[in-house]
DNA sequence: TTACAACTAAGTGCTACCACGTAGTATAAA
DNA sequence: TTTATACTACGTGGTAGCACTTAGTTGTAA
């Protein structure tokens, strides 16, 4: 079985050589090219063919999900890891919707780097532990959030007065600003309440402030 | 002027290598020894007697912020400068506190790093420029804060009516809860629509909402 | 020992808000 | 055309909260 090839992008320099130097010493992995940022690797793609190719995530010039996503466009078949700083949320959901087989963070050893490469060379993906968990806490979030029942949406007359209610006016101040009767205006309060659950102004003022309604 | 003597403490040893061969060009520069923790670097100081030490702020074991402490204590003529992947105020404050005399993000390139080691050994110190932006945006507020009049201070018992009114409680329900009549709850209430100028209770949730007291 | 802050408590009267019900009009969706 | 939603509006009655004031007790700082 002949050696996996890969190409490595990464602006920093000191930790791209480093990363060159070892890999090189596996047998069974090939590094192929090293580009500075994602620009380069892409113009040499079709020279080149990797079987995988290892990219930083925030590069000057095109990141990380864009450069992921044009090196799918350009060949499907190529792999990606990134090599990333970044542990949070929005970072790998970005780069696993962009198309990424594989998502390390730069602590990462030597040992679990080459395990990463070969098992994604084998069709598999991989994810170092704490971005498993982040994916984890993610999918339970959302199947959380799909379990709620849907906020209720107030209507565009309900945040009107709701503004005016945060800004400490009284209903009698909110009728005569809106030029409506008291009476309306109690309703809309009411209205509100009752689609919030809420017993008192005070929680519907913590709804909307939660909400970022006011 | 005979070369600086540095120190390198950074669990990512692809990094590790990669730094040491790089300083190892610089003439002026002697990379005296590296570690992969904080505690190892530590252990022999007193033997190495390094002018200055780079420290990863992100190690297994002892942080950043502990490791530098603890080097300025053993001899404060030692320079630290650290390498973190974090440009969050929290961190960077953290470690000038601890005493660093510079702070570089681990996107530094080669030329900035030895420029740093450089200036901070002529005792000088060095940021880069993102840390230097978080720095100066940090005293802006610690000064705009300074000007703001002090926010008013609730009482122990205030906060805890607080809650009890964010949380929907009648005056009626707080008093009995609390063992205190509703008359002294009112009391409480009012002082805290006094303390914080506001008519209203919808003033007051929404003070204690942005100031995160409930 | 004085002075102050915090917590407690009370009286009185006003009114803003709430509960509950009813209902007409306009607009958009089915 | 029917149905649903949003917006408007009114009545009645009850009460929670507010304004304004005064004041005793306790702990602590000066």
């Amino acid at each position: 079985m002949s050696a996996i090839k890969i190409v490595i992008a990464d602006d920093h320099h000191i930790l791209l050589d480093g990363l060159k130097a070892m890999l090189a010493k596996q047998s069974d992995i090939n590094v192929a090219a090293t580009y500075e940022n994602g620009e380069h690797l892409l113009d040499e793609l079709n020279k080149v063919k990797p079987d995988l190719a290892l990219v930083d995530i925030n590069m000057p010039g095109m990141k990380g999900p864009e450069l992921t996503q044009k090196i799918k466009e350009l060949n499907p078949s190529i792999q990606v890891i990134t090599l990333s700083m970044y542990d949070d949320a929005v970072h790998i959901m970005e780069m696993i919707e962009a198309g990424v087989s594989g998502y390390l963070l730069k602590n990462v050893n030597d040992q679990e780097l080459i395990d990463a490469i070969r098992q994604v060379h084998n069709g598999k993906m991989y994810f170092s532990s704490e971005v498993s968990e982040k994916i984890t806490t993610l999918v339970m979030q959302q199947q959380k959030k799909l379990q709620e029942p849907e906020k209720p949406k107030l209507t565009g007359r309900e945040l009107e007065i709701l503004k005016l209610v945060a800004d400490e006016n009284s209903n009698a101040e909110i009728a005569e600003k809106l030029f409506i009767s008291e009476r309306t205006v109690e309703t809309h309060r009411k209205n509100m309440l009752r689609k919030t659950n809420n017993k008192t102004i005070v929680g519907l003022i913590k709804y909307a402030m939660e909400e970022k309604l006011i």
